[in-house]
DNA sequence: CAGTGAGCGAGCTTCCGCTTGACTT
């Protein structure tokens, strides 16, 4: 027997259809091998070492030292029982600096005694396959050192810049090559806007239309034309002036219209006849995009679907494991979805080539073959494209949900788009003159038509054609005068045309956007940082560590993002340039060529040059003592004139006015992000939090003082002193400090009111108003109210029914019932898909499968196996996604 | 669905790039 060892599971079960009876297939589950994360995970005899922490003996030849992390344990037991049957060993892992690297460490840990062959394919296809494992070879052990290089760069990065962090902004923070690469991005684009100037200009618009002959009836079919030109000068548009600093870029002979030159213009425009000038009719021809690499499917599914590239990436795996097709036949729909290469297969050329040929006929076939643009790419996987274009997505409604169909039939559309031939469209330019002082003015009407649709036919378009009127040069248009000219023989007569507005429109110059998610993973990928796999972590983890929140669609930094880029930027500005990653990418092809020596590399990288330019070890040394602790300057204080400041404590970040040790400080609310704070804010919440010192007023029961401050959860009001475990609440959303008077300072800090007890359960049953709202509660079950006010005066009986009502679950299907209890045993929708339940355990079907066809035996079957996971589980950890969860 | 720049202070936090679990209902 011959076991092949490939990265995915997914991969290893399509192979194995290509591969004979004397194949087996096992997967590793990519690396399984790494550097300890922490200090504890060092074998105990290097513990004691100064570079422990590290887990690379940077004293001696930056050996790194590698443990099996708990996750592979299990793989790698299930490989070891695989050797033992087997004759030889073949290392299938993709052809990239990461792939060659995990079958090497396969090597090591598996310490194989049989022999070992190293082979790759970029393309699962038979073919592939076979020509693959005719021509194996050994493994490239200078590739493997440059990918361990990339490791311990990677590491001695992140591991000695982020205590740096710690120590001069919060616990806690990270720094990495990609991560604060990406951050920068969103930071520097925060800036640019902020220094944004905007610049009003103004444009003259026409409205046109073709009259109606007379005698006929019918809409007239208006269009629309531009000043371009006036006073011999070109018309400043939005193009004319600089997306970054939002000032006129040139000035050279454009002019900028302001309200009274505009109106001036539309003016004389309406009172005039105008002529016609040039016609130019020309073909422009557009071209399909290559088929989707991770980048540019992140960026589709999240302008077209309006998909995260988490979700994104989510389906666009299950897509990959494939779904139930019936008959227990569960086919990868599309390759693999982590790739930065554009190429197909040759199969998967031929397949489409023959698919558009047959279904639109062949002058809509062209074969097309793209080549990569970015330079750092490893081109290890094909584009993303359908396992098989007959698969149309039509074909698999039904089979999948809303969210994969929408989403496989946006990748089998560009792939098959990407074998299709350019879209002509014929473009109509019309010009028109109106004369007015010296040179007067000129308008211009642009039609498109599209004359063949090519690839738009399957990837489709939104625009519409403009079509224009047929005019003929030195035509008279509008007014009074003569409509029509002579049309040269044989030819239609010309169109009449008529003028129905003018008018003059305001515009104001917009900085460019903030990143979304799927731009800013764009940006990443034409600049070489990351790599398709980390694209969507590097994404949660700018926002897991607060660096940066998703408002809108759009990423915004924090105060905490600010001040990290800020301290990276000034301090060490060579780490944080985006051209480092290149930098590093050009050193590892050196090293995996054998021209540069990886110990010479990563020795100038950390301990510095022998000429006495330092490392990042001695860079941390020195700047240390020199690194502030962050504040930014919000503005001065329009009533003091001190100046604000924002800084960052260990829980909050708070602001603070004059730089004073006792200056007044207030803590910002956590969603007042960078864009709304502006001078008069920072002031008014100096301010407030001066006068919460001062009560409000005395409670006459308690005799305890009331007071409105404002907290990182925005305003509040607390009875009684800090010191005395006060009680406190929340002001209800969009009601401001100053509306609160004592009377309903006390009436919120009533709540929640203790409505009385369920007489069924003997609970407790309470109103009140919390982070969602008003709400009523019992025991752990929580019921919104419409109003405040409900809170206060609903009545016990109001809220048990309240709470009575079952949030509605829906039946998807009967499996039949218990055998034994009678119990129904009904599938239901879950939050996390389809689950069976028999009234105690829930057990979610497996992934694809159909809820109709699920009979009574399987059923029991996945409860069994439910009810034993929840038996012996208890130690189960609670997944990232759960505390996250539960931390908001 | 609680909290409001905490407080002692020891021990800990952190990287990138390969992969997919089990776990929520």
């Amino acid at each position: 027997m011959k076991l092949v060892i490939v990265e995915s599971p997914a991969k290893g079960k399509t192979i194995e259809r290509f591969l004979g009876r004397d194949y087996e297939v096992a997967a590793s589950f990519g690396h399984i091998r790494d550097l300890p994360r922490t200090a504890k995970e060092i074998p105990a005899r290097l513990r004691s070492q100064p570079w422990a922490r590290l887990g690379v003996d940077v004293d001696g030849d930056f050996e790194p030292v590698y443990v099996i992390p708990p996750e592979s344990k299990k793989h790698i037991a299930a490989l070891r029982r695989k050797v033992r049957t087997a004759d030889e060993i073949i290392l299938a892992t993709d052809e990239d600096r990461e792939g060659e690297s995990i079958s090497w460490h396969l090597l090591e840990v598996l310490k194989p005694r049989i022999p070992v062959q190293r082979i790759a394919f970029h393309e699962i296809t038979s073919s592939a396959i076979r020509a693959a494992l005719a021509d194996p070879r050994k493994v490239d052990g200078q590739l493997v050192r440059a990918q361990e290089t990339r490791r311990v760069l990677d590491r001695l990065f992140g591991y000695s810049l982020s205590p740096v962090l710690w120590k001069k902004v919060r616990a806690g923070l990270s720094a990495g090559r990609v991560q604060s690469a990406a951050l920068r991005l969103v930071v520097e684009r925060e800036e640019e806007r902020q220094r944004f100037r905007s610049s009003g200009y103004w444009a003259v618009k026409a409205t046109l239309a073709e009259a109606v002959p007379a005698g006929r009836n019918g809409e007239e079919a208006g269009f629309a034309a531009d000043l371009i030109r006036t006073g011999g000068k070109t018309v400043a548009t939005a193009k004319n002036f600089d997306a970054r600093t939002g000032a006129l870029r040139r000035s050279g002979g454009v002019v900028v219209l302001d309200e009274s030159a505009a109106t001036r213009v539309a003016r004389e425009a309406a009172a005039r006849p105008w002529r016609v000038g040039r016609v130019e009719e020309k073909e422009s021809r557009r071209r399909p995009a290559p088929p989707f690499i991770t980048s540019t499917l992140q960026q589709a599914a999240s302008s077209k679907l309006r998909l995260t590239p988490r979700r994104t990436m989510r389906l666009a795996q299950q897509l990959y494991e494939g779904v139930d097709l019936g008959g227990g036949d569960r086919q990868g729909l599309i390759t693999y979805m982590r790739t930065d290469s554009v190429s197909l297969s040759q199969a998967a050329l031929a397949e489409t080539a023959g698919f558009i040929r047959e279904k639109l006929g062949t002058s809509y076939h062209q074969r097309r073959q793209f080549a990569t643009r970015s330079r750092t790419a490893q081109e290890a996987h094909e584009a993303i494209r359908p396992t098989s274009v007959r698969r149309t997505p039509e074909s698999l409604r039904g089979t999948l949900d809303a969210d994969q169909l929408k989403l496989y039939g946006l990748i089998w559309r560009r792939a098959v788009a990407s074998q299709m031939a350019d879209a002509r469209i014929a473009r109509t330019i019309i010009e028109f003159r109106v004369d007015a002082g010296e040179h007067g003015h000129t308008f211009r009407s642009v039609g498109t038509v599209v004359r063949f649709d090519g690839f738009l036919r399957v990837w489709g378009t939104r625009r519409e054609d403009v079509i224009l009127p047929r005019l003929v040069e030195g035509q008279t248009v509008g007014g009074d005068g003569p409509a029509l000219v002579n049309p040269p023989s044989g030819e239609e007569p010309a169109a009449r045309i008529d003028i129905v507005e003018v008018k003059p429109v305001g515009n104001r110059t917009q900085p460019r956007s903030r990143f979304s998610e799927a731009t800013l993973v764009r940006k990443l990928e034409e600049e070489g940082i990351g790599r398709p796999s980390t694209y969507e972590p590097t994404l949660a983890k700018l926002r897991e560590r607060n660096y940066a929140i998703r408002k809108k669609g759009v990423l915004v930094p924090t105060y905490v993002g600010l001040c990290v880029t800020h301290l990276l930027r000034d301090h060490f500005p060579h780490y944080v340039d985006l051209r480092f990653t290149a930098g590093m990418e050009d050193a590892l092809d050196r090293i995996a060529g054998g021209s540069v020596d990886h110990v010479r590399f990563l020795s100038k990288f950390f301990r510095g040059d022998d000429d006495g330019a330092p490392g990042l070890e001695r860079r941390i040394e020195e700047e240390l003592p020199r690194i502030d602790y962050p504040a930014l300057a919000v503005g001065d204080d329009p009533a003091t004139g001190d100046p604000l400041l924002v800084r960052i404590g260990r829980q909050h970040v708070f602001l603070q006015r004059g730089k004073e040790k006792d200056s007044p400080r207030a803590t910002l609310p956590v969603d007042l992000l960078i864009d709304e704070l502006t001078p008069e804010k920072a002031s008014e919440l100096i301010e407030l939090r001066l006068r919460g010192r001062t009560p409000l007023g005395r409670d006459p029961d308690a005799g305890l003082n009331v007071y409105v401050r404002t907290g990182p959860f925005g305003p509040y009001v607390q009875l009684g002193e800090d010191d005395a475990e006060p009680r406190r609440a929340s002001l209800p959303k969009g009601m401001s400090p100053e509306q609160v008077d004592l009377a309903f300072a006390l009436r919120l800090l009533s709540l929640p009111r203790v409505l009385g007890k369920d007489p069924g359960t003997g609970q407790q049953v309470k109103a009140g108003l919390g982070r969602y709202g008003p709400y009523v509660n019992r025991a752990k079950t929580y019921r919104n109210l419409d109003s405040l006010e409900r809170a206060f005066d609903i009545t016990l009986e109001d809220a048990l029914a309240l709470l009575d009502v079952r949030p509605g679950r829906t039946v998807l299907a009967v499996a039949g019932r218990h055998p034994e209890t009678d119990e129904p045993l009904n599938i239901y929708r879950g939050r996390y898909g389809p689950y069976v339940t028999d009234g105690k355990v829930n057990a979610s079907l497996p992934r694809g499968r159909s809820p109709e066809s699920l009979g009574v035996d399987e059923a029991l079957d996945l409860l069994a196996r439910a009810a034993a996971r929840k038996a012996t589980g208890k130690g189960a950890r609670r997944t990232r996604a759960v505390r996250t969860r539960r931390r908001r």
